[in-house]
DNA sequence: GCTTGTGAAGTCATTCACAGCG
DNA sequence: CGCTGTGAATGACTTCACAAGC
């Protein structure tokens, strides 16, 4: 369910400005989100709001938060550590929460040994030991994409269990391996397609 | 069509390896879609293949670059220049074919003036004339999630068409503009979701 | 014989609309 | 009354399956 984050961060954010209840379609609202949609989707979790009322705030953040099993601890493998790989290990993202950073890889020798948000860059060839000893169920891809493959099926092999790929390749890899891809210039496209097809508008503040 | 850059690269590198010729089967399974899902989107742009042959790879890559609008050029602008920033600007997905970073923008007085891969940060302020300036068509938000909706806001008055919002927050925007989100959390936690449904694999080797 | 383009069928997700309950 | 939870309706997208064409 891709929209449990969603809305486990408004949530958090009621929880933290004390809000006590709030309804669905306050919630929805605010997250761009019809209300019967967000209600199936709660529905789902099996958890109960109060006809009249709404949800409380506080079961409904932990359901969730226990729904996308934020109650553990997540080690992450950052594997790539150029522009991107350095990014993404200082970022809060990946620092927050249950989410640990417990290595970065990369196969340049400078590279190795340098500090990164606290972790120490090790080389690409303790792969395997790294994520057996640290745990690591989440892999992160932030090589280049010539790379990508070799090091998913590594990391696949080691025994992690989901990645992110930001590599530009569309990966092969046994289907119980959850990947999600994230493709920076896809996105780009995307909106230039969009973005060709819309009519121009007129000039800082017209309209 | 969310699909197109994912041809468009696998085109590209057909291009690339000299192949004249593919099959809407041979396409699709490289990329992990349905044939008849490809087929169908391409008929959509009103290409035409050969039966009994497949696509020419040359026609076919320039009807999805035009379709892309990746025939004419995107000037973006990035505010944020913190870690997120600082590697996007780097990165080849946005520095790479018709996409260019024309400014860097950043409250920070300590980071104006920088320069990263060629393009000096400039400050906050600057951001309408900038935008005016340049004929920034895509804004990049790599602020934290604070910032985010008042640039979002200002950025669309100054008249960018589309934005890619690299804050964790939903932005509230006139709905002509195209909004994309990426979001780093949400794609852990959608890991951590299905991970914590996978029953745990055996250790390295097994299986 | 091989592959495209596409009606028709199928699948999945969203949304409506309302009964049921607080 | 107001709001949830959910059958039923809708809609969007995917996939099948095959006629048409090289």
């Amino acid at each position: 369910m891709a929209r449990l984050p969603l809305y486990h961060r408004a949530l958090a954010e009621l929880e933290q400005r004390g809000v006590h209840t709030v309804a669905s379609s306050d919630l929805a609202g605010s997250l761009g989100v019809n209300p019967a949609t967000l209600r199936r989707d709660l529905s789902r979790l099996g958890s109960f709001g109060t006809r009249g009322t709404g949800y409380e705030v506080l079961t409904l953040l932990s359901t969730v938060r226990r729904a996308l099993a934020l109650d553990r601890e997540w080690p992450l493998a950052i594997v790539g550590a150029g522009n991107l790989g350095h990014a993404l290990a200082r970022s809060e993202g990946f620092t927050t929460g249950r989410f640990h950073v417990v290595a970065i890889l990369d196969v340049d020798p400078a590279k190795v040994g340098e500090e990164i948000a606290g972790t120490v860059v090790r080389h690409l060839e303790q792969l395997e030991r790294v994520v057996a000893d640290e745990k690591v169920s989440i892999g992160v891809i932030a090589t280049p994409a010539s790379a990508a493959q070799d090091i998913a099926a590594r990391l696949a092999a080691a025994g992690v269990r989901a990645l992110v790929n930001f590599a530009p390749v569309v990966l092969s890899l046994p289907p119980e391996l959850r990947v999600r891809q994230v493709d920076l210039s896809a996105e780009l496209e995307v909106l230039a397609f969009y973005g060709a097809r819309t009519p121009a508008r007129t000039a800082p503040g017209a309209g």
